[in-house]
DNA sequence: ACAACATACAACTGATTGGTTGCATGTTGT
DNA sequence: ACAACATGCAACCAATCAGTTGTATGTTGT
């Protein structure tokens, strides 16, 4: 089904078109932190931190783990990278036109 | 100004999360298009498809060239791989991280 | 046992989104 | 000149989003 991959694309994309999740992916790709943690470094509430938390955890760029009363989230670098293959084979279809480009030269 | 660069990742990937703005991309990564021959492809308004291409416009990841009455598109693939270069930067912070648990292992 | 802490979730609000229709403007072919 | 075409834009609507506050549920240390 292509459909559920454009399902992921949706989420991936939509997962980091916004700067504090992109800034807290960042911070959990350095390394483990507790949700509250991640709330303290920014100016709103606990509860809309959890929800960009909870954002990037459906998407799958994150993941967490229970330690005692905290729950610890990292960043997910192999579902970064397969947002990164979906911009590759973007280019492979510019690629693709080059290449249509050069045939045309040749026939000519 | 780093506020300027977190705009325009706002606005790149913003411009992905939509899945006829993807598949418009595509199209106009392979080759030119006029506004009127992409709106052809999909079941919603003219009004509709425009507007999504204004979108990837704003973005930069589209430019249009005038041509007598219709106005032909094409994808930008250097937008493309700064937005590749963007989650590469993410990849590096997570990179940071495995060097900095390969420094603690030296340190034991 | 219980007070304090960490998290999740529901309900609400204003702003933005993706779609619509309708209208205005510019361009072309006859 | 003008009818048809290609585009852009405004106004509107329902749905979603990013934030809020409040409440419920675990978990821990004493």
């Amino acid at each position: 089904m292509i459909e559920a991959d454009e399902d992921r694309a949706d989420a991936f994309f939509h997962a980091l078109a916004d700067r504090t999740r992109r800034d807290i992916l960042r911070r959990v790709l350095a390394g483990e932190h507790s949700v509250t943690a991640l709330a303290a470094s920014y100016p709103m509430s606990f509860a809309a931190v959890q929800k960009h938390v909870a954002v990037l955890e459906r998407a799958g760029l994150l993941s967490k783990r229970r330690q005692g009363r905290e729950q610890l989230a990292s960043g997910d670098v192999e579902a970064l990278r397969s947002v990164a293959s979906m911009l590759t084979e973007l280019e492979d279809v510019w690629r693709g036109r080059i290449a249509r480009i050069d045939e045309l030269i040749q026939e000519d």
